[in-house]
DNA sequence: ACGGACGGGACCTCCCGTTGCT
DNA sequence: AGCAACGGGAGGTCCCGTCCGT
């Protein structure tokens, strides 16, 4: 019983040394010995919990994933429309990229670690996948034009937003991604939200305090 | 002399040999013994022209990147317009990530492996840089508005570029990044040229037979 | 307890191989990589066991110091007095020198190697106190001269026996050293044992018919 | 002309330099580069003089030939008979063996390196050889009783001195090897010399103030 | 669940000796 | 005679994943 709880407390306690060492050295650099001292644990107990030190890294991955489920449920919590709630994710997505560590480590891994051959895919057709749900339900509201290709649609913003956290990560978040979601989203409303719902919606940065722990 | 040239050659078939191992099997997961071992040659021969794995890396990407201006050259030498060329330009970007064995190896070290720290963001400012150029010309020549924002509009088509080039890599080819790439022009030429241009200009897909060797 | 074994017969067998192969090439021509190979195991392991290829011959020549000991002991259990164990330990630690391949190795190490710096003073000194404990007892059983300066003796008995060890493994066998044992000895009888002793003393060398294994 | 005297110079300095760095360093810690380098040469013109690191090594060692022969000429020039030079030689070479760079040198060498195997037995047998000799002349003019065989007192005498010089080196020059020499000898005269002879005899250390550069 | 020794294999460094040129 | 780049090859380090025992 008690064990079953140290168990799980150890994994967790891996993954957030892991965070904390990823974000420092990288994925390459940072030796699953390390990680160990950190926690002062040796490898065995590891490898209890995780098959490989690629796993490792897929659970901070994880970690990120069901952050980003959290945040969407949020964001959608306090939306007052689906596009709403569309525009204010991608924004906060690269935001977080810069902010969160969890965040700014998943998304490094991702795209420079193994750990891309085995789950960029996923999380490209994961974040295509979350923005066609909000656009098809902007549709069924109205909120959007019924004749937008909604696959299409989400396929381009995809791009765009993984193409911004690459950009935040890169530039270690000195450069205006801010700036270039607001361009793209007064373009983007232009063509596919009618002209009469407009002015209801907010194209600039939303006023993110903390929208999640 | 010679012995200089069989040192350049030597380098060159490290090179080319890495690319191939690369390509099959992946950066982390290609030993330097392999990449000896298929040119003929120690690890004392490879650390005389490299001076770390990252080093061999590094080279591969700067041959894709002194392709890159080839392949500028070239398109510029044959397009009627600067933007014409800008456009031919990201087809062609996104399409070499698939089909030209240098670039896609280097796209994919650029962003899976440790090269990321080092060059990912020398590449993004080569990429806005060249992208600039080209819509500076535009703008000079009159096909491009004079009160567009030059750097703002280069750092955006960057973005979807990388992108591009991202998703062609993840999908193996297999996403259709010209169609994406169609849909943009399309909407960026009512944006940024001025009317009586549009029908000069072409925003599907270039037909590239071997614009490059 | 099974893999604790099986490190040690790791190790055992690391050495074993050294002293064959160091034995056949010397130790500078003999790679570590030609051992690990005749031990089927890898650099890893080797490494795991020694610090360095330094190390790896210290533990020839350590084997060597305790088989020293052994013989010493199994020496003294057959020897009627303290004196003949000595001179017979001169004969044989000059004759396996040539005969026992760990005992030629580690001389030819001790004397032909970087080696020297570390072992060779710890050599000379544990052989010096092996011989002057020996002339101790000696003289506490009356057999060698109460004003015999044992010091002194034991110090020029040492370099007697190193320069024939030496003289042994130059000349490869071939060279007479039993007989210039017989000489020195038969001096040092008539200067250091009284009289009445001399006539159950043999100063020829032992038939040493496998004093120990 | 001057290029050939140039050359002999450049040969001289790497000799030199080796002497140095080989007595600072050792033999396999020194690296080429670092000799040539103190000469402000490159290894090509190392290599036109000696063809292997170890020729460098065993040039040094001639060096240590040739000054013995001096020595031996100068000790024979003062001395007033060939017993009394033979005496003072086995004081000087072990006492050379600490003062004298090049002697330490090359007796570090030919014990320490793989010129153990090149060198060690030219360099017992003209140890002995010279020792014999002096021995001979001795018995020529009455100075060592006739019936005394030549070669095996040589072949002791020589593993003394040889065991004399490694043990001034191993010790650094700590150990009492002079005291260890006047004890031989003492003994020896006994043996060798005729009664009426011996008050002719110093058997103690020669005061010798550079008999030689 | 965890500890810790073990072995495999990759990366990298250093240095010897060669070669063509000056 | 001397230079400088070159390549071969060995030594050494690091770290992943496994195995056995507790």
């Amino acid at each position: 019983l008690n064990d079953l709880a140290d168990g799980h407390r150890t994994r967790e306690r891996l993954i957030a040394a892991s965070i904390e060492l990823f974000d420092r050295d990288g994925f390459t650099r940072t030796s699953l010995d390390a990680v160990c001292r950190r926690v002062r644990v040796t490898k065995g107990a590891l490898y209890r919990h995780f098959p490989s030190k690629l796993a490792l890294g897929a659970a901070v991955v994880e970690e990120h994933f069901r952050m980003s489920h959290d945040v969407r449920a949020a964001v959608e919590a306090v939306s007052p429309s689906p596009l709403q709630a569309l525009i204010d994710m991608t924004y906060l997505m690269c935001r977080l990229a810069c902010t969160d560590r969890t965040v700014r480590v998943s998304v490094r891994l991702l795209f420079t670690s193994e750990l891309f051959d085995l789950l960029a895919g996923t999380y490209c057709v994961s974040v295509a996948t979350m923005i066609r749900d909000l656009l098809r339900d902007a549709v069924e509201v109205g909120q959007v034009r019924p004749d937008v290709d909604v696959r299409e649609e989400a396929e381009g913003l995809m791009m765009m937003i993984i193409g911004g956290q690459l950009r935040t990560v890169v530039s270690a978040g000195k450069s205006d991604v801010d700036g270039q979601l607001t361009m793209l989203w007064q373009r983007q409303v232009d063509r596919l939200v009618p002209a009469e719902q407009r002015d209801r919606l907010r194209t600039r940065p939303p006023p993110f305090d903390r929208v999640v722990d």
